[in-house]
DNA sequence: TATACGTATCGTAATATTACGATGTATGAA
DNA sequence: TTCATACATCGTAATATTACGATACGTATA
């Protein structure tokens, strides 16, 4: 049954709290969602590494960047999730690797926003 | 008088929580600090308006956007506080505007990462 | 089949982020 | 001096993120 009190809880709910994403495009949204997978050191190592080694596996991670494994498959699954790695299981464990086609597609997205025009008008 | 307990509060605050900034290269916590700060489409959005207008007052913003002055304050606190945009008091109002140079060193930042070569080996 | 190994998932504690109202502060106008 | 306007800051609620231990799950080997 709905009371005067589940109505504020309720108006809590919608006015409080996180990211209103509904009121930016979905250009702006997906742009913040990219920039936000890449906003971890954990995240930037791990692709780092990948790189470096041309390829990896999972374990390979826990031992090098000292991070409980649970740490790591979390943030495997983010960078997954976006497309930017692929994985594939090699035996007992799961092969790692840079997805080169959506890296480059991030490229061109991170790019194209930053080639912008940015002068300004001397007022500041 | 530090006890048995204290240890163990101790402990807890630093193996548990929230990002290990310490275990990281001073590189890859910077690069990801500047992705942070990019990602959030309220923040992408300002950035946006500012280029488009070429220049810009905060409260503006609050009509563009839909979001409360002090929240639109708050997030030009962060990107003034990494460099990307800065502030010149004009009157009553404050004039942001796009840094050009930090911009560009952005940009640099950015496409050292990702212009990389991610060849891998055929394992995926 | 049983065991070991590598990884994923679940549950959860600590902390960070987002958003807003209320309030503080500085500047220009009355 | 007083008031209005524009913005910053504070306090805080709602929620997201980060990290880890425990445990589940799948594959290879004994």
């Amino acid at each position: 049954m709905i009371s005067e009190n589940n109505i504020v809880i309720l108006r809590c709910y919608f006015i409080m709290g996180t990211t209103k994403t509904e009121i930016y495009s979905l250009e702006y949204n997906r742009l913040a969602l990219l920039f936000k997978v890449l906003a971890h050191p954990a995240r930037i190592s791990i692709l780092q590494y990948i790189i470096n080694q041309h390829a990896c596996i999972c374990n390979d991670l826990v031992e090098e960047l000292g991070l409980a494994q649970a740490t790591i498959s979390q943030h495997l699954k983010e960078l997954k999730n976006i497309g930017i790695i692929k994985g594939s299981i090699e035996g007992k464990s799961v092969c790692y690797c840079i997805d080169e086609k959506v890296w480059r597609e991030f490229e061109n997205e991170f790019s194209k926003f930053f080639n912008q025009d940015v002068l300004v008008k001397k007022c500041c």
